[in-house]
This record gives C-alpha cells, sequence and structure tokens, in this order.
DNA sequence: TTAGGGTTAG
C-alpha cells in the first residue's frame, strides 16, 4: 500500500508530481478530502497555479485547508481579485469556515484600504482579530496601503505580541518616511528585552540614515557580527543600503565584499549607492560587473543607471545605456524607467530627446511631468518650460506638487515672467504650497529676479526662517539690484538668528558686494566664510573675489588671487579677470586671461569678443584680425541676442533683427513714433554701438531693431497707459538703447525695468536709477575716445565689434 | 495537510 500523504508532502518536483496526481485518481484515492487537499497544496507549493486550480475544482470535498491553499496560491501569482474572489466564494457557498489560517493570506490579498477594511471587520466578526499573526498582518496591510495611524492601532491593541508583530511595525514606520516613531519601538523593543533576530535588523536599519544616527547601524553592526547575524543575506543587502545613504562607502564596499552571495538588491544597493554619491564610473563599473555575475538588471538597476549616465554627461555612454534599456525589454509603461530616461536626457542637455522619451510614455505621472520641465528649465528653454507647465494644467488627474513649483518657477525667473509667476504663486496658495520653504525659496528668488524686490522682500518676511535657503534667495536678491549694504546687513541678521551659512549663502553674498563695489567688506566675507564657519572657498567663490577686485581696478590684486588659489580655476575665474582687463584696458593681462580660457572653454563666444573688444579699445588691430580669424576658425557663431517681454500671462521672445513676430509691422510703426518724439526732445542716436559700415538711415534702423527695442515698444503698445514694463534681455543692454529707454521712460511716463545677463536697470521719468548707473557712467565719460576707436576700427576690418556681441556672423 | 513579519525607487 502506498503511503499517499508522505509522497505528496516529499515530492520535490512537478515531473514527480503529475504521476502521483494519476495514481490518486485510478486509485480512488482523490476521493479523500485530505489527500486532494494535500495535492493541491503540493501543486500551490511548486507554484502550478493552474494545476492547483484543476485540482481545487475537481475535488469532491473542499476543506477549509484546500480553500486557505487556493488563496494563497492566487496571491503568490498576484492574481489579488482572483484570491478575493475565492474569499467571497468560501463565506457564499461552502459549508466550510475560515479559520484563522484564512485572515492573514486574505489580509495579503487586499490592495486597496476599503478592501482592507471589510476584511478587517469580518476578521473581528469571526473573532480572529486577537490571533498574533492575524493582527500583524493588519499591521503589515496597513502600513503597506499607506494608513500608518490604523496600522499603529492595530499593533497596540493586539493582546499579545510577538517578535513578527515589532517586526510589522518597524518596517512600517520606516516605509511611511517615520524613522524617528520606528527608533522609538525598537528602543521599546530593547527595554523589554525581546531578542533581535535578522528581520528586526533589515526592518530597522532603513530608518538610520534618514535619523543620520550612523551610529546605532555601528551598534547593530557589532551586534550582528556577535550573533552570526552578518552573513546573512537581507541583513548584508540592508547594511550596505544603511551605510551607503550615510554616506560610507567605504564601509558599504565593505559589506557587499564580504558578501559569499549576492542577489538583485545586493547589486542595486551598492550601484545606487555610488551613483547618489556621484561616483559615476565606480557605479558604471558594478554594472558590469553586475552582468557578468548574472544576476538580470530589473527597473530599479536601470533607473540608477540612467541617473549615472546622466551625471557623466556623456552623451555617447547616454545613447549606448539607452539601447541597452530598449533592447534589454525596458517596458514602456514603466513610468518610473521612463521618467529617469527623461531626466537623463534632459542632464545631457538634450531636451528634444527628453521630449520624444516623455512623449513615448504612454502613461505620464506628475514626476514625469516634473522631470520634463526640468529638462527644459535648466537647459535655457524658459519659455517651452512655462509652456509645457501651461499643458499640464489641462490634464486630468495631474496636479502639481512642491517638485513641479520648484521646476517652473526658475524658468519664470529666467525670462522674466511675472504674470505667470504671480499665477503660479497664487496656485501654491490655494493648495498650501506657499508655505513649503522649497516653493516659498523659489517664489522669493522668482519675484526678486522679476524685478519685484518689495514682493521678495514681504514674502521672505513671512517665510519660516529656520533654513538657508529664503536667506540666500533674497541676499542674492538684494545683490543683483545693487543694494549690496542691505545684503550685508541681512546677512548679520542670519546669524544672529542662528541660521548657518553655506556655500551658497558666500556667493550670493560676494557676488552683492562685487556688483555694489564693496571691496573691503566683500574681502571680510571670504576671510570670514573660511575661519569663522570652516567654508573652503570653492571656484564660484574666487570668481566673486575676481570680479569684485578687478572691477575696482586691483587687477594685480585679483591675479594674484588667481595664482594662490587652491583649487583650478574655471572659466567663470578667468572670465571676471578678462572683464575688468576689458574695463580697465590690461591688454596684457587680457591675453593672458584669454589664453586660459581658450582652452578651457574654446566654444564660448562671449570671450572671444571680450578680447577683441579689448584690442579695438586699445587700437591694436592686428590682435583684433587674430581673435576674429581664430573664432572663425573654430566656427563659432555669435550668440544671437534676444529679449523677453510678458504681456497677459504670455511670455514673447524677439530677437535683434527678428521680423517673425506676428504684429511686427505694428511694432515698426510704434517704434518710428517714438523716435520722431525721442528726437524732438533731445535724443540723438549714437552710431558707435551700430556695429555694420553701412549709410545713416540704415544705422537708424539697425539701432531701433535691437531685441530690447521691440520688446519695449510691443509692450507699450499691448498694455494699458502707465503699466510699468519688464524687459529681460539674454546679453548686456547697449549703450544707445540705454539711453534710448531713458527718454522712452519720458515720452510714455512709463517705469521700465530691464534685466540684463548682468542686473537691473530702473528707467523712470527720463533716468535710470539702477545699480549699473555707476558703471555706465564709466563707460560713457570714455565715450568721445570709444568712438573715435570704433570709427577708426571700422575704417581698418569694415565691421565694428559690440561689447558681448559680434556684428556679422562669424562663418 | 494551510498562515504573518525583511532590503533597493523617479
Amino acid at each position: 500500500m502506498v503511503d499517499f500523504g508522505l509522497r505528496l508532502l516529499s515530492c520535490a518536483t512537478l515531473r514527480l508530481a503529475r504521476p502521483l496526481h494519476a495514481l490518486l485518481l485510478v486509485s480512488g484515492r482523490f476521493d479523500d478530502v485530505i489527500l486532494s487537499t494535500k495535492l493541491l497544496n503540493l501543486y500551490s507549493r511548486l507554484g502550478d497555479l493552474p494545476s492547483a486550480a484543476l485540482t481545487f475544482r475537481h475535488a469532491p470535498t473542499k476543506s477549509v485547508i484546500a480553500w486557505n491553499s487556493m488563496i494563497a496560491c492566487y496571491v503568490r501569482h498576484g492574481l489579488l481579485p482572483d484570491a478575493l474572489a475565492c474569499f467571497h466564494r468560501l463565506l457564499l457557498t461552502s459549508s466550510a469556515r475560515p479559520d484563522r489560517f484564512t485572515f492573514p493570506v486574505t489580509i495579503k490579498a487586499c490592495w486597496d484600504l476599503d478592501r482592507g477594511k471589510r476584511i478587517h471587520s469580518l476578521a473581528f466578526r469571526f473573532g480572529f482579530v486577537w490571533n498574533v499573526f492575524v493582527s500583524a498582518s493588519l499591521v503589515h496591510m496597513y502600513s503597506r496601503l499607506g494608513s500608518i495611524d490604523d496600522a499603529r492601532k492595530a499593533f497596540e491593541e493586539m493582546p499579545y505580541k510577538d517578535q513578527g508583530s515589532w517586526n510589522a511595525m518597524l518596517s512600517g514606520l520606516c516605509q511611511n518616511a517615520k524613522a524617528a516613531e520606528a527608533a522609538e519601538v525598537f528602543e521599546e523593543m530593547m527595554t523589554l528585552g525581546l531578542p533581535m533576530g535578522k528581520v528586526t535588523v533589515s526592518s530597522i536599519l532603513p530608518a538610520c540614515a534618514p535619523l543620520n544616527s550612523l551610529l546605532l547601524g555601528v551598534a547593530i553592526h557589532v551586534y550582528c557580527i556577535k550573533h552570526g547575524l552578518d552573513s546573512d543575506l537581507f541583513v548584508s543587502n540592508a547594511f550596505i543600503d544603511m551605510y551607503a545613504k550615510s554616506g560610507r562607502l567605504e564601509e558599504a564596499q565593505k559589506v557587499f565584499d564580504g558578501m559569499a552571495d549576492m542577489d538583485l538588491v545586493t547589486w542595486n544597493s551598492i550601484i545606487s549607492g555610488y551613483e547618489q554619491a556621484g561616483e559615476v564610473s565606480s557605479a558604471l563599473k558594478l554594472f558590469e560587473g553586475m552582468k557578468e555575475s548574472g544576476v538580470r538588471p530589473d527597473r530599479l538597476t536601470l533607473v540608477s543607471l540612467a541617473s549615472a549616465v546622466g551625471q557623466c554627461g556623456d552623451d555617447r555612454t547616454g545613447r549606448t545605456v539607452h539601447g541597452y534599456i530598449l533592447r534589454r525589454g525596458w517596458d514602456s509603461r514603466d513610468t518610473v524607467v521612463g521618467n529617469a530616461i527623461v531626466d537623463m536626457y534632459g542632464k545631457l542637455s538634450k531636451a528634444e530627446a527628453a521630449r520624444e522619451a516623455f512623449d513615448r510614455m504612454p502613461v505620464k505621472d506628475v514626476i514625469s511631468w516634473n522631470t520634463l520641465i526640468t529638462s527644459y528649465s535648466q537647459n535655457g528653454l524658459a519659455k517651452e518650460a512655462i509652456e509645457i507647465y501651461e499643458s499640464m494644467q489641462s490634464r486630468e488627474g495631474i496636479a502639481p506638487i512642491q517638485g513641479t513649483l520648484a521646476s517652473v518657477l526658475p524658468a519664470c525667473a529666467h525670462v522674466g515672467a511675472l504674470q505667470q509667476g504671480m499665477k503660479i504663486h497664487g496656485r501654491a496658495v490655494r493648495t498650501g504650497l506657499q508655505s513649503d520653504v522649497f516653493v516659498a525659496t523659489c517664489l522669493v528668488d522668482m519675484y526678486a529676479k522679476c524685478g519685484r524686490l518689495e514682493e521678495a522682500t514681504h514674502l521672505f518676511e513671512q517665510v519660516p526662517r529656520r533654513h538657508t535657503g529664503p536667506w540666500n534667495a533674497i541676499i542674492a536678491g538684494l545683490g543683483v539690484h545693487g543694494h549690496g549694504q542691505r545684503a550685508l546687513s541681512l546677512f548679520s541678521e542670519m546669524q544672529e538668528e542662528g541660521v548657518k551659512p553655506d556655500q551658497v549663502t558666500f556667493v550670493s553674498l560676494l557676488s552683492a558686494c562685487s556688483h555694489a563695489g564693496l571691496v573691503d567688506h566683500g574681502r571680510r566675507c571670504f576671510e570670514q566664510m573660511q575661519t569663522v564657519h570652516g567654508l573652503s572657498p570653492s571656484a564660484k567663490h574666487y570668481a566673486c573675489m575676481v570680479d569684485m577686485l578687478g572691477r575696482a581696478g586691483r587687477l594685480d590684486a585679483a591675479y594674484e588671487l588667481i595664482a594662490t588659489m587652491p583649487v583650478k580655476p574655471d572659466s567663470a575665474v578667468w572670465g571676471a579677470l578678462l572683464g575688468a582687463c576689458r574695463i580697465h584696458g590690461n591688454v596684457e593681462l587680457g591675453k593672458l586671461a584669454s589664453s586660459h580660457l581658450f582652452e578651457i572653454d574654446a566654444e564660448n563666444v562671449g570671450f572671444y569678443v571680450l578680447l577683441s573688444n579689448m584690442y579695438a579699445k586699445a587700437g591694436e588691430w592686428d590682435g583684433v584680425d587674430e581673435v576674429r580669424s581664430l573664432a572663425r576658425h573654430r566656427r563659432l557663431q555669435k550668440t544671437p541676442g534676444w529679449s523677453s517681454v510678458e504681456v497677459n500671462k504670455k511670455v514673447n521672445v524677439f530677437f535683434t533683427g527678428g521680423q517673425s513676430h506676428p504684429r511686427y509691422e505694428e511694432i515698426q510703426g510704434e517704434l518710428r513714433a517714438l523716435l520722431a518724439k525721442m528726437k524732438s526732445i533731445g535724443y540723438v542716436p549714437d552710431y558707435s554701438f551700430v556695429l555694420q559700415d553701412v549709410e545713416e538711415d540704415e544705422k537708424e534702423h539697425i539701432l531701433s531693431s535691437h531685441s530690447e527695442r521691440l520688446a519695449i515698444a510691443f509692450g507699450i503698445m499691448s498694455t494699458s497707459p502707465g503699466t510699468p514694463i519688464r524687459i529681460y534681455k539674454n546679453l548686456r543692454v547697449c549703450g544707445d538703447c540705454h539711453n534710448a529707454t531713458k527718454f522712452i521712460s519720458k515720452i510714455t511716463e512709463r517705469e521700465i525695468v530691464v534685466r540684463d545677463s548682468n542686473r537691473f536697470h530702473h528707467f523712470r521719468d527720463g533716468g535710470c536709477s539702477c545699480g549699473l548707473t555707476l558703471q555706465l557712467r564709466d563707460s560713457s565719460s570714455s565715450d568721445m575716445e570709444d568712438k573715435k576707436q570704433i570709427m577708426q576700427l571700422k575704417l581698418k576690418t569694415r565691421v565694428s565689434i559690440q561689447e558681448e556681441q559680434i556684428a556679422s556672423p562669424l562663418v
């Protein structure tokens, strides 16, 4: 006589299971409720859902154990609705009664809170909630579905808690970002003298990094080594993750190196650790190791990989990775992976490729939109970024979150889209996001950069002041408006309130001092930054210092600083020196700065223009020719000048000489009318700013086609009288436009604010009271000399050069 | 004869 029970229990493969199944049927023993249930369990254990379901259907009598196994089998296959349907059939059609085993598995099948609560009340009605397995399952389910309060309640109501219940509570808290509470629960567990198992360890470890408590992590590590828990795979994985997130990559690597076997999670944790720390090449190397070891990458691996490639900035690797992801079956419905690809292209400065990847995604969530907005915004396509935000608004089911506003507000700030920014501010108020420190900081920055310093200050005063962000934003804002003293006094206030300044604070502060010509204050800040605040200056800080000393004419001191700086000077540092050399006419030092710049940043036309300008000012025409031919040789083209003005919440962009605006003719008419009035009260066009060697009336037209004029004219004709006009220009405003704008502000009785690549110009009633007045006066004092030189330049080269712009295409 | 609780995420 065959002992079917024993053989069913010990059967390990499907190949052995099938003959047993047949034997049961022919011998008539299948009718035995215990044996048919054992067969079902066997199929369920071996993961053969169809056979399990068939066995279940044909079993003449169904014990509650059979029902339980069937439900469990569905859950194991992720068929949650089938599992719940099976449970309901058990309730409604079977004479069997659910038991304490039924509920844990059914609770596991609940995929939303409503269902979970219904099953919870059924478990209560059947009297099983007091079972420790059932209640621990409830704790787990509520945590999984994000209802941490219900989880805590279920946990606290448990009359008896075993280690599993504590573990469920710990991991639930960790997964719902309640690290502090998790640590409290853990402490309570230790106080009660409960033992720590490997599950406990891997549940509590994720709380260490968010709590900044490396000490706790290390203590647990020591405990694990002592009790032999450290060889467990789950435990090791949790340690890698904990160390990596605490910034201890060496420790993470040590754990990784000591592991006997590794799984997908191991590789993902270490790769993402290196990627998050910015050690991109190590992350990519580990990915190769992972492939060699035969572990198949999953979506999380791909997310880390894409992010690593985005950081390394190498678009060839980017394309390779994208190709790899496509080949290895990137599920196009996987929104997280899709978002990572969009982000990768954005970081590689490939806004178009980002857009394509975005368009290909069938399911887009709010993160997809945020990522695309950021991709455009960070690649200088601010207008497009705002348009994407607008089209996002019309999508159903997609509501802006913190990250959305934090990506679109800088775009508004960049093009000076004040009305759009204000609309977004309104939205932030309605959704309560304006009290978010990050959003508030962006709002302060936006108002300051859009020329509304009062609003920025007002908003700053309402923001909680513990964080450094808002302080940095307002200090920078005061800086670009030329209010160096106010920036300094705010900095003192910041220290009095105990807010710790960071690297960014000092960049804002130093540039504020630089713009206002406060050299001594700037120097003191630069010293304090190192001695008092223990911050080592970066290339950015040195660039500010060089700019400050250079503007003040202390070129030797500026050069001295560069020669002795401990970090490698970048293009911003040398660029600041070159700019100062141009102002003060130091050709020799300028040549030196350029030689460095042409090595570090050979593609930047601005530097060629600056150098050529400087040669022209000094009358060194050979130098001018040399620079021009160098630029031509490198196939560089001038940066097109453009200005933007916002009318009716829409950003209008005008390119210098551009005729593509639909109301171009009207704009020209407006400009002609203005010009006549300007001339009648004493405006004389300054043709020295015209670059082409053409007839006088043509010159007049060229000046009138500068992008800022087009934008101003459009602003005047499209808004009601008295409305201030705000312009953003990507390059610096030319001297003639600066003068003309004074006249326009007088004639039209408008306040005109022009923000250029350097700072703000406030025009009102025929004057300009901006921070730059001083500098402009400086350059206009030598106006006559400039004009003479430019005339000479024209004679020699037939084309002259304007600040930051080369007249005709270089190629 | 059946059961719960564990690590990685844009």
